[in-house]
Parts: structure tokens; sequence; C-alpha cells
DNA sequence: AGAATACCAAGCGAAATGGTTGGGATTAAA
DNA sequence: TTTAATCCCAACCATTTCGCTTGGTATTCT
């Protein structure tokens, strides 16, 4: 049950962001190098985080993308379930409105929901900030990319 | 993020034979009729449970599948975990020996590690003795399947 | 003998994955 | 005013994974 690859690389690149909030844009190639993912494939994620808000960009030179808000106000819940869609092990424990048959007596349901809630308390938990901060604990020589 | 149907029909067909679990051999059918999955399919599912040890199969006529343990000595993550492989978001906290560049300085990896250790704790601490009880819980008019 | 079962290996179409390609539009800087 | 940097967009593509199906063989009960 692994992420894809969105997932992954849109929060890296979140990250990397949350970086260098408050400096102005910042463009999506410095953001491709310094995490080491393909540019262009990179710009289809990011376009996405655009259109749903967590990001603005400013185009032509020196132009790039930055946070929408704060750090502490964006969560990996937010940008994972952009990307990747609901938390969700199974289809019948979506926000969707997909339904099995004999949904009431579905005892394997029960542990979905159990799982798909478990998964949402930490995501939801978790701010930009908060790998910001960690990110200063792991080292103190970490360098700032 | 969503489990395959490996996981989700192994986990259908175990809580299955817990139903029945002292009654002898249950014939693969008689499974694949109740949870409504495909016969051929679900064999080889059952026969990775077998070779791991979560069951045994007794063959010829009247012959089937049996749990190896009792209900409450096998976990919902005893199964994902055979059929699913690591319940890990990512490759990088894999049981494995997976290792990415500069994985000191890896926030992201953090972010993985808590949502892998959530996820084992809830599917460790459910059994299938947990799934029969709670079916009972459901509904008193609950089927006997 | 015949039927019911487990066991096994290979094949296979459809979908998802993880990109690449080739452009266009906008803007700052030279 | 040109040029380079950048965002923006849509289409295409190779490979892998998924969710089975097919076609058998071996075993055991009746």
């Amino acid at each position: 049950m692994r992420l894809s690859t969105r997932g992954r690389y849109g929060l890296k690149a979140m990250y990397q962001l949350a970086i260098h909030y408050g400096e102005g844009p910042i463009p999506l190639k410095n953001i491709a190098d310094k995490q080491n993912l393909s540019e262009n494939y990179l710009e289809q994620l990011v376009s996405v985080l655009r259109k749903e808000g967590l990001l603005n960009s400013v185009r032509g030179a020196q132009g790039g993308y930055m946070l929408s808000k704060a750090p502490m106000d964006i969560t990996v819940g937010d940008i994972l379930r952009i990307l990747e869609g609901d938390m969700a092990p199974a289809d019948c424990v979506t926000d969707g409105d997909f339904e099995c048959e004999n949904e009431e007596n579905c005892v394997t349901k029960t542990v979905w929901i159990k799982i798909r809630d478990s998964i949402d308390e930490v995501i939801d938990s978790i701010t930009l900030q908060d790998m910001l901060d960690k990110r200063q604990e792991n080292d103190e020589n970490t360098p700032v990319d």
C-alpha cells in the first residue's frame, strides 16, 4: 500500500517551498534540482496544487511558485489528499458515493475505517512548519538549501 | 493509497474461514460464493496464505481449507502483510534494505514513518476473533453464513 | 470409477504509473 | 525591443501492475 510518486514528490516540493517561505517566487527548476526530481513531471503536480489553492505562481522571468499560506497552515493531509485522493485503503470508505452490497453486515469495512482514520489523524496533525522544526532538530549543521 | 484486491479479498476469505473455525475443511468454492469472489483468483491468494502458515489444507473430495490457529491468534496485520507486503507508504520505510540518498536529512521520511507506525498499530491490534465479535454486535439477526 | 477438491504455472487485456515531448504565453532584464 | 526565463497546457508513450482466466495435474472421498 505505497503512495505514488505524486504524493511523495509533492510533499518534497511543498517542503522545499516552505523552507523558502517569504522569499518571493521560487522557480520550479530550483526545487526539482534540490530534490532531484524531473522538472517536467513535477510541473504537473505543482499545477494541481496551485489550482487547489495551496500555491501561488508568478509567470515570466524571475517567476516561480510560493506557498499561498504560512507553513503552519498547510498540513501533510492537505497535500496528500490533493495529489493522491482520499487516504482510504478501500473504495467503500472514501468520501465518494461508492457503495458495496451487504454494506451493513460487512465486518471488513470496520477494519478499513480504522485504518483510514488512523492515517487521517497522522497526516492532519503534521504541518509544514512541524517539518521545518524537525529539520532543525535533525542536525545543527543542516544545510540551508 | 488503496489496498489491492489481494489484501481485501484475502481478509474476507480469512474472516469467512474464522466463522467456520473448528468445523473441519471448508472448500474454497463455498468461500468464493459467500463473499462473491472469483474462485480461481482467490485460490492464488489462499495458496500464499497456506505457504506462510496461516492456513491448513485437505486435498481431495470433502477437502478444503481451515485456519491453522484460533481466530484470536491471527491478526489483520498477519494477513495483510503476507498479501500486500509491508504496509509502508514509501519504500524507504520498509523492512527491506532499500535506501535513498541523503537519508539523514530527509524530513519527509519522518512523515512516512509516522504513517506506517499508525497503520501497524491498527492492523496488529485487530484479530479475526475481534471481527467475529463485531459481527455479533452488528445485528442480532446476523445470518450465520 | 467418478466426482470433488487442492495445487500449479502460464497467459492476458486493461488500467495505472511515471514520466517525456512539444509547444505556447507572460514577464523581467539586457 | 529583443531575449531568456519561467509558468502553463495537452498530448503521447513505454513499462509495470492488476485482476483475473485458462488449462491443466494430483489427491482423496464416495
